[in-house]
This record gives structure tokens, sequence and C-alpha cells, in this order.
RNA sequence: GGCUCGGUGGCAGAGUGGUUAUGCAGCGGAUUGCAAAUCCGUCUACGGCGGUUCGAUUCCGUUCCGAGCCUCCA
């Protein structure tokens, strides 16, 4: 049985991880609202815990996850008044750029990645029993949740409901009975998407849409609920309250979800990538610049928990690294490999850092520091070595081959005849040592943007 | 005001009560017609102040600084 320790952010501290089936491990993480490019906060998000998925994968074997889309919201309706299009068409058309730019980064499809409009009947029960329990009261046509009927309300937070300053960035609406109520229906306008219901036309509110999908796909209690920090309050406790609400387990906090953990932000010169700084970076602009798997890299570089500074610096340090392990693969992969990973202490150490909360800084020097004098080693070694960065490749997703394509597609875009036939010419005044002629040949290459490196039996070339 | 999380060498980034993190960059050397790559060697560190301890970057206290949340957010 492993030994995966996670940071729990209910208990803000780390813990064992003992799952509730381990036949099937749950998880669920909440995904991007779909009414703009995703950003590389989206990526970050998606791309940790489709990591953690393919730890608990290597680890269980069968894992649920669940990551939803929201595709009604009040940003969506603001955007489609603004754009004249419909709704529907921009979820739609952002939905997949989403899944696209996703793919480009080794992101699995999640088992499950429900929408909120196609669980709008669900939602609606849902909030009729809420109402029916009394958790929830009718104000100026809305449904509110009645916080004050949970007694653990900002257990997850750590919060304190009287501490707090109501309305620090938001305006409270009048007609709260508390501050922290948050609407669980409200009334469409004119024009505005909308469903029927007891409380007539309207949309769900944001809050209710998670807590009723991941109830419906993955029952309650699941193993992991996830997310962005940002995500913990109020959303994530909202979830949290309608849960136990909805299910009766009033002082139980772990009735929803075992363990809750949230990725930290990505900030740009130490502030968060947040569109009211107009600070944010889109995962279809870095694509045009860099492999995704250089992308992906890049944003498992500090420890999923920590902010991720994103910079210029961050991807080439990613991209060394990436070129370098994929070079070592290449070189050797004509070295017979067995699938059996058993009594490989390279993978064991790799394994141990993995299981410390997902240690990937770790995992990866364990492979730098064994790498450093391979050609020393032994051939057992050697294949060792290999299993180890296959191993840590698939889990976090890196070291692939196949997406190296975008480069050779750049290396396309040249005359390769051409700088064949100066390499070739080169190549035979070296030979005949006339080696003005050479180095004339390197300068007209570089002044095409070509780089070559004399290797022991070839010249090999590359875009600068 | 409340609540989180941080502060490690030029940069990125782990970790640890005593002994090299690691990578990039730098420096010295090997190799090379040159260059690159590679290899060998090597320097720079734990915000401040107290405390505990034989010994603290690590534990405790305190202080300074930074980031985030308190109903838009991944």
């Amino acid at each position: 049985m492993s030994k995966l320790k996670i940071y729990d952010s209910m208990q803000c501290k780390k813990v064992l991880f003992e799952p509730i089936d381990p036949k099937n491990i749950r998880v669920y993480a909440c995904g991007p609202t779909v009414y703009d490019y995703a950003h590389i906060g989206n990526a970050r998000m998606a791309v940790v815990f489709d990591t953690l998925v393919r730890l608990l994968r290597e680890l269980y074997g069968k894992v649920t996850y669940v990551s939803n889309i929201t595709d009604i919201d009040d940003k969506i309706i603001e955007r489609s008044k603004k754009e004249k299009e419909s709704v529907l068409s921009i979820t739609n058309k952002f939905f997949k750029i989403y899944n696209d730019d996703m793919e480009m980064l080794n992101v699995m499809k999640p088992d499950y990645q429900p929408k909120a409009t196609e669980f709008v009947e669900k939602m609606i029960s849902a909030i009729s029993k809420l109402e029916e329990k009394k958790f929830a009261y009718q104000a100026e046509g809305n449904i509110m949740f009645d916080v004050s009927k949970f007694n653990i309300y900002g257990s997850l937070s750590s919060r304190k409901r009287e501490e707090q300053i109501a309305g620090r960035r938001v305006k409270v609406a009048s007609f709260k009975k508390n501050p922290e109520d948050f609407v669980l229906w409200k009334p469409s306008k004119d024009g505005e998407p909308a469903w029927d219901s007891p409380w007539g036309p309207g949309r769900p509110g944001w809050h209710t849409e998670c807590f009723v999908m991941a109830t419906e796909i993955l029952s309650t209690p699941f193993d992991i609920h996830g997310g962005g920090l940002d995500l913990k309050f109020p959303h994530h406790e909202n979830e949290l309250a309608q849960s136990c609400c909805y299910s009766g387990n009033l002082d139980k906090k772990n009735s929803y979800a075992k363990y809750w953990m949230h990725n930290g932000f990505v900030t740009v010169d130490s502030e968060k990538m947040s569109k009211s700084l107009g600070n944010i970076s889109l995962v279809k602009d870095f694509l045009k610049l860099y492999d995704g798997e250089v992308l992906r890299l890049a944003l498992l570089s500090a420890h999923y928990r920590s902010p991720l500074n994103w910079s210029e610096q961050v991807l080439s340090q990613s991209k060394n690294r990436i070129t370098k392990y994929k070079k070592i693969l290449e070189e050797h992969k004509n070295l017979s490999m067995i699938d059996d990973v058993k009594g490989n202490l390279i993978v064991h150490q790799i394994e141990e850092a993995l299981l410390d909360d997902i240690n990937i800084s770790k995992s990866l020097s364990v492979l730098d520091a064994n790498v450093k004098d391979m050609h020393k080693k032994d051939e057992t070694e050697k294949k060792n070595i290999i299993q180890a960065i296959k191993y840590l490749g698939k889990i976090i997703g890196v070291f692939s081959n196949g997406i190296t394509a975008t480069l050779k597609n750049e290396e396309k875009l040249f005359n390769e005849e051409e700088i064949n036939l100066l390499i070739k010419k080169r190549n035979e005044a070296r030979k005949n040592k006339d080696f003005d002629l050479a180095d004339n040949i390197r300068k007209e290459l570089i002044e095409m943007g070509i780089e070559i490196k004399d290797q022991s039996n070839e010249t090999i070339w590359k875009k600068v």
C-alpha cells in the first residue's frame, strides 16, 4: 500500500491519504468558466490536478476524475451582450479552445467533464430540498442560502463570519439576511438564459453546480476536492455548506469531500495574475512560442501550493530540461527495457518524493543527480536511469515523444536541401583544412538563422 | 481588523537539529582547426533579533518584509 501524503486544506496540514475505496479513487476539481481564452492560471490548475490523477492511477489503478465546465454565469451573459453573440456560441467556442489548449499541455481529459447547464434539473431539486429543510429563503425573487443555519460555516477557510469585513471588495446585496448568504437561484431578465423552476424562470447560482455535479457523479463523500486557491473561499466553503445541509451532516465537515487540495496562484512580478491587474497570459499565446511540454514543466516547476512566478526564465529553464531529457531518451532508445519497475532504486527515490505531497522538484533532482555521470554507468544502471526518466515523465506528463513535432515544423520552414548542401561543402573544406572557407560557410548559415554543431560523425543544425 | 501562505547562494528551487540538494548562470581545466556539445573541478545560502541545544538555516518566541483571501477569479 502506498504512503501518499497530501496537504489537506481543511486540516491545514500534511496527512496520510487513505482512500475511501482503494479500488476507485474519486476526485473532483473545479474547472473554468468558459467565456474567454484559457490563461496560465487555468492551465496550472488543470496540469496540477492532471498530475495528481496520474500519480493516483499509478498508485491505485482506477481513479474517477471529474472536472466541471461552468457554462452559465453572469460573466458569460455580460460577454454575450457585449459581443452580441449568443451564450451558447460563446461557451461552445471557449469550451473547445480550453480542451484543445489543455491537450497541448498533455492534460488528459477528465473522466467526466460535466457542464452546469446539463445539471439544471438536478440543481433545482437540490435547491428545493434545501428550501424545504429551511436552509434557504426567498428575497427579491432570489433563493438565498441562509448561512446562519450552518454552524460550521468557515471551517474550510479557517475564518469566522463575525471577523470578516463584509463587502470588502464586492458590495453586499441589500436583501441578504447575512452578508455571507449566497444565491442558489436567481431570476433571469428578458433575453437572458432561463430555466423553468418553482421560483419562476431563472438560472442557478455558481456555487450550486459543483456540489450537485460532484454529488451526482461521484456521490458523497468522495476522496479529494480540488481547485485554485481562490476558490477556497467562498466557492468551496459554499459547496461544503450546501452539501452538509443537503445531506443532514450538519457538523461533519468531511461528509462532502474527505480531503481538500488547492493549488497556488500564478504570479507576474510577484503579483497575482488577474484580469483586474491586466497581467493575464494566455495559454494559446505561449503555445506559439513554446512546446506544450515546456509549458507544462514550467507550470510544475514550483511546488503546487506555492506561488509560481511566470517569466521567460522559468520557461527557458524548463525548455533546457525538456531538451536535455529528450536527448538522453533519444540516445538510449535502443536499450531494451523491461516494464517492471521493482528494484529500481532511482524510481523508488522518485516515488518517495512524489508521495510527499507531490514534490516534483525533488523527484527531478533525483534524475539530475543520476544523469550527471551517466556515461560512467554500466548498462544495467543506464537502463534503470532511462526507466526512471520514463516513469517520472509518465506521471508528470513530460518527456514524451510526439510533441517535438512543433520544433520539427519550424525546421521545415527552412530550405533543408540548401542547408545540407552548405554543410556538405563545409565539411569538405574542413577535410581539406580550408578553415577560412569552413568558417565563412558557418557565417553564412548563421545569417540564415541556422546554428550548426559538429558531432563525432555528423554535423547537426538547428534554428537559432 | 480577522485569516492563510511565504522570505534559502547571481537566478530558479528542494530539504535538513551536525555531513554536497539539484538545475541554470559564473569561474578554472580537459577536449575541439574554430564553435557547440560533453566531461572534470570549483565559488556564492538559509531576512533581523532573542531563546532552547554540545550544535539551529531547520525547533520556539519576537520582529521586519512580501503575497493572497474576507462573495469576479484557477
